[in-house]
DNA sequence: TGTACATCAGTGAACGCGCGTTCACTGATGTAC
DNA sequence: TGTACATCAGTGAACGCGCGTTCACTGATGTAC
């Protein structure tokens, strides 16, 4: 009852299906999941091209699943929001933040570039059983870290909470993307003084004093 | 000594050449660049499949023409960067940035979005006679008009002028990929509320009063 | 002025290629005796 | 225990399609006489 086991599982527990799966998950890693063709894959994985449709119903559902795998692995790499409310100071805290929220985007925004206008595999994304938001748990951590701070009275009660999310996410956002565009050899990261300057800005504005 | 000329152009005394840019420019501003093909932009255009290699070297350069026109379209109809330095109020300019930028943010970004992954296309586009960088303008801008606010002394010596440069053009990114992923009928934009919510954060920060 | 010809941008069928997908076949394993 | 057979996941050549690109041909226009 046993029938024939694919040659590249030899020694492996793994199934077909999760090999296929944690390929084709490295590859978008490595290349974006915009380019990537079924061939890529059985080959990177070692298979014959047609086994994919034994496991999946088309090349969208894997790369679907594929796509969720690299935001959990991603979310995984990065750890936990960092910054315990109360603990270290504000500012600290919002530097951990940054830090962060970046390699979270670094990691998850690539992927996705080339998906942007393919609404299929997106929406097929969207559809798995336990979905997976991109910028979301960075987006929720920071207000929820942010709030928690406003009760403690570290962080002044009026602060518009959700715009500083926002800004968060959104420098990020843009230092990716300014990485995809302008490709030099260093991953996206900030320089230490360019984050205290965010954090700075973030922390006190820049209206003068007497304001 | 004149031959022929195309069936499309029959009337107008647009040349092929710029025909099939402005063709191009509208489809990518409609469906963005990635997915685009030679067919769409000949049957759009009305014209011949093959003739577009008598006017450019290949689709890509084709392309980069395209994306060059349509750049510098999204820049004209945003019109000049808004706020004069010294009028009105410092607050009012912000959110006029804001909505400025946003829009200029939006026209382009999606064209770019399916070739974040293509260098080919970008690399073209950069060797281009005047090339045109892609959110330099604003960046830019609100830096100048921060710089030109500190020196009348409506903006805090000790601001961090390209931070908030930053996170003004990393808001609009945010947006804007927000829209792509998750289209609702609606453009990207911001209730006013929420722009409030920015340019206060932006302004005054939101360490606590007492700091 | 009228007619025959040369020019060459425009035309669109056709090429080769790579894509996603299919399906007749293979062969390692469990079962029957 | 040993042998013949049934099972069915895996295999990979082949399919149809759409892509970027080519090139033999078309035909409107300027020129020669």
């Amino acid at each position: 009852m046993a029938p024939r086991r694919a040659a590249a599982l030899r020694g492996g527990d793994q199934s077909l299906r999760d090999h296929l799966i944690a390929t084709a998950e490295r590859l978008i890693a490595e290349r974006g999941a915009g380019r990537l063709t079924v061939r890529d894959i059985a080959r990177e994985a070692g298979v014959a091209d047609g086994v994919l449709y034994n496991h999946f119903a088309d090349k969208e559902e894997l790369l679907a699943y594929a796509l969720q795998a690299h935001l959990r692995s991603a979310e995984r790499l990065a750890g936990a929001p960092p910054g315990q409310a109360g603990a270290a100071t504000v500012e600290a805290n919002l530097r951990a933040y940054l830090t962060w929220a970046l390699a979270l985007h670094a990691a998850v925004l690539p992927a996705f570039a080339g998906l942007l206008h393919q609404r299929a595999v997106l929406d097929r994304l969207a559809e798995l059983p336990q979905p997976e938001a991109v910028d979301w748990p960075v987006r929720v951590a920071v207000a929820d870290y942010l709030r928690a701070e406003q009760r403690l009275g570290r962080v002044a009660p009026h602060a518009r909470v959700d715009a500083v999310a926002a800004l968060v996410v959104g420098v990020c956002h843009d230092l990716v993307l300014q990485h995809l565009l302008h490709p030099g050899g260093t991953p996206p990261g900030l320089p230490a003084a360019a984050i205290d300057d965010l954090v700075v800005t973030l922390l006190h504005g820049v209206a003068p004093a007497a304001d």
